[in-house]
DNA sequence: ACCTATTGTCTCATAATGAGACAATAATAA
DNA sequence: TTATTATTGTCTCATTATGAGACAATAGGT
């Protein structure tokens, strides 16, 4: 199936997933960089026809990270007539070689159903889409322009993120299985771009009895060796 | 423009809107009932060829309640294959005089973009569109069932509704500009579903301060007279 | 055997919350 | 006028959570 053919996908609808990521104690996210244009955007896609919303966003994740049950969010839908641009479709398809006809869906107005992933790092496999040079990692800090809102999307995105947190303790799935006490810390203060007192982070993640502990962990580093964790199973 | 004007909407696309309101102590939502067949749903919409989303979701709003400047909040998006049943829509339309082919784009999929409202019940113009019977408060603890999905568009709603109470302490927008701690906290305890303590809610709630404090209410009741409050502006 | 960096746990001060006591008071009844 | 009643606003005290740091334990290196 390529990516012009009309009959299965609907009409004005897309999805849009920031795709965060945690290595060297710092947070990141997958972007996409067009052909020739240099333009960066969210990895994202269209909705079959016959597909579930969710399912379409699942499909478009395990497309570009090869990655399986992900921990996926919707966060917001952005349908604002701003980010109806044309034009800026239409140059990612001509640099492809595709010359579309003005009515042709693909240059009509979106809507973008946007998702937030949460996922190891060192799990995922990278695979640019068609009209796509690469696809890869960018400091959420540092982030470039990228094209439409897809900058705004980001920024909602992280704000969903933060707020929730704690409430639902999600931050662990941008680890792998098992991480210290350190590691985990490190990915809370990514997120809420602050630093945390140890001993209190530690205190309170350990009162909330979510944390199995396991062997420690022995770097080769000429000090204490930290216990390894992993979230409890149900 | 009537409902039945295709060239207006973008097809696949509606909104639906949980208003909440309080009266009574008792939090209620807004049904609209459709002509003969008795099916009750959320008041909703489709959104305007060249209308931003949240504009639609207001226009709707504006149209059922008669109010503006409303407090509303996206919440999520439906997407699902399972709410794709096009005989409710046909059965709906019917019950009105319409007897569309089956291939007219109200009978086709729609994913529903979906926002909460809340509003000062006193305040509330119901208005039925051209498709209902009669527009009316419904009491959130003993909902009827619903077309579609739309009692579960209604749980997520109450949901989020919950997440956000305190960190964004809009519980008064379901109160007049004036009115007693118990009052509020009648809001509150209406919203999670539980009683809370008096004195502890009264001392949170000042200690906030954003609230501001105005002459008494004298009720004709045989006890000391509350005072009045409002939200502080900005 | 000593040194260093880091970890796990403890203590103490401060802040937030739970639970209730109690005086103030607006209308009514005696 | 005085007593009664229901409710309100504010206090107090116990309990729990959090901030900030002390300190011993320890894995390796010197």
């Amino acid at each position: 199936m390529t990516v012009l053919e009309t009959q299965g996908f609907l009409p004005h609808i897309a999805f849009d997933s920031v795709v965060f990521g945690f290595s060297k104690g710092k947070l990141k996210i997958l972007l996409m960089e067009y052909h020739d244009t240099g333009w960066l955007a969210l990895p994202g896609g269209f909705v079959g026809k016959n597909e579930d919303l969710d399912e379409a966003a699942k499909r478009g994740l395990k497309e570009r990270t090869g990655l399986d049950n992900i921990y996926l969010e919707q966060f917001y839908t952005f349908g604002n007539m701003a980010r109806f641009r044309p034009e800026v479709m239409q140059t990612i398809l001509a640099a492809n070689g595709f010359h579309l006809d003005s009515d042709h869906w693909m240059l009509d107005r979106f809507i973008s159903v946007s998702y937030f992933a949460l996922i190891d790092f060192e799990k995922v496999i990278l695979t640019p889409d068609e009209l796509s040079d690469s696809i890869a990692w960018y400091e959420i800090e540092n982030l470039p322009n990228l094209i439409l809102d897809h900058n705004a999307i980001v920024r909602k995105a992280l704000q969903t993120l933060k707020e929730n947190l704690e409430r639902k303790l999600i931050g662990g799935n941008l680890l792998p299985e098992r991480f210290t006490m350190n590691e985990l810390q490190q990915v809370y203060e990514a997120i809420f771009g602050q630093k945390l007192r140890r001993t209190t982070f530690q205190r309170k993640m350990l009162g909330l009895e979510i944390l199995e502990r396991h062997e420690k962990l022995y770097t080769g580093k000429s000090h204490k060796a930290p216990y390894l964790y992993s979230f409890r199973k149900v």
